[in-house]
DNA sequence: GTATTTTAGGTGACTATATCACTTAACTTA
DNA sequence: TAAGTTAAGTGATATAGTCACCTAAAATAC
């Protein structure tokens, strides 16, 4: 089966996860398929399945009381959500929130199924922590953005990342705002300055790369 | 042994984890002392341990090129070290410092062993798994904290969990501007306000509590 | 014990970022 | 085409961080 292929490419090591009577993980677990948009889990959710994203992605972000949204971290093809496995094993509330950005194609594990192969699969267990130590290592990294790094910066990163000379980025200010967890005016106010410059071009919903040098040397 | 008894207060999980024979993790593991100020690891070391806090109090901290840091968390009693664990697993460079505040009774569960009693132990596979989990929600509330709060706020918050009335704060302003991902005449200024309004008594490396309630009504 | 050095804290001027209260412009849909 | 909706622009003000420098307290050297 394709989709098959496609998993074990994603996540070698499911491979190697066969329970003691010879089964496999795959056979346990769910496909599913989430349309854009939708909040796959809050605050408060229980969780019944660690889930591994095959295709699209998911945004994790944090909310403050007066609105304002911090992207904490993408779940993209290949990784898996590691708030709803911690939940699985603390049952502890979710401090975030879990969109889709696009269709998303994800395969569920059941909870049970998911503690089983934990015991039994050293390749399993492997996966399992290498996506939690990344986790900890991008949200380490966050920490130090925000805290350190001046706006300009992080929004020169972010623009040379997600475009470039021939391919605009689609995004609003908001959105933009949010990935980086400033306040939309701000972000604006950035993004003028660096279309005077020269640096960008700005459409409503789409910015432009007109020169990429000048952004990187922005770069550390 | 008394020593024995401590830690499996701490960590009640390890009483269960016992191997295939019958051993117990404590026997395969060592204890150690480190005292005060000791850098225990820092970014690129190899970790050839798993870590438990059995006493003391150990801080991780990240800093910036032009040396300020921020503490992303503190592990005390019964806390383990994740970052340690993470490499241990994933074998990446670590992003962060821990350094020991206090002396440190810590123990140290060797690679091998550790890998070992994650297959075999339940128990032990639900401690470790905890420690994620906390560490997670830990950072992602403090991404919270960094971008949303207000600097006052935090202050006041950070003063009325380490003093009161009758028990003042012993540390410097830079230490406490590194606690809360701050610059140090920032804190000073803050703090010289809350003196003004007569809420705290400020001396070289003390901070009196005099106004609880007025702290108090500052958080949200 | 005084002098020197080190460390903690204070201050003013300035820059960066966030917030608030709007306005204007561009797309959407009735 | 008009009305509604969403995106983006703007000025004023508040908060936080940076820089350069100063003073005061404590530690140490002599």
């Amino acid at each position: 089966m394709q989709l098959t292929n496609t998993i074990l490419r994603l996540f070698p090591t499911l491979n190697e996860a066969t329970g003691k009577n010879g089964s496999n993980i795959l056979d346990h677990s769910q496909q599913m398929t989430i349309p854009e948009g939708t909040v796959i889990f809050h605050q408060g959710d229980q969780c019944l399945n660690y889930l591994l994203v095959i295709s699209g992605s998911v945004k994790v972000i944090t909310r403050a009381e007066n609105g304002r949204e911090i992207v904490l971290y993408h779940i993209t093809s290949g990784g898996s959500c590691v708030l709803t496995t911690s939940c699985l094993i603390s049952s502890e509330d979710y401090p975030a929130e879990g969109i889709t950005e696009t269709d998303v194609v994800a395969l569920a594990i059941p909870k049970l199924i998911f503690e089983q192969y934990m015991g039994e699969s050293k390749a399993f267990r492997k996966q399992v922590f290498h996506s939690y130590g990344d986790r900890l290592i991008k949200l380490i990294t966050l920490v130090e953005e925000i805290s350190f790094a001046k706006l300009d910066i992080r929004l020169a990163k972010y623009l040379l990342q997600n475009g470039s000379v021939n391919t605009p980025i689609h995004t609003t200010h908001q959105a933009l705002a949010t990935e980086l967890g400033s306040a939309r005016e701000v972000i604006s106010r950035q993004l003028k300055e660096f279309e005077n410059k020269g640096w960008v071009n700005l459409k409503r919903g789409k910015i432009e790369i007109l020169n990429h040098d000048a952004l990187t040397n922005l770069l550390p």
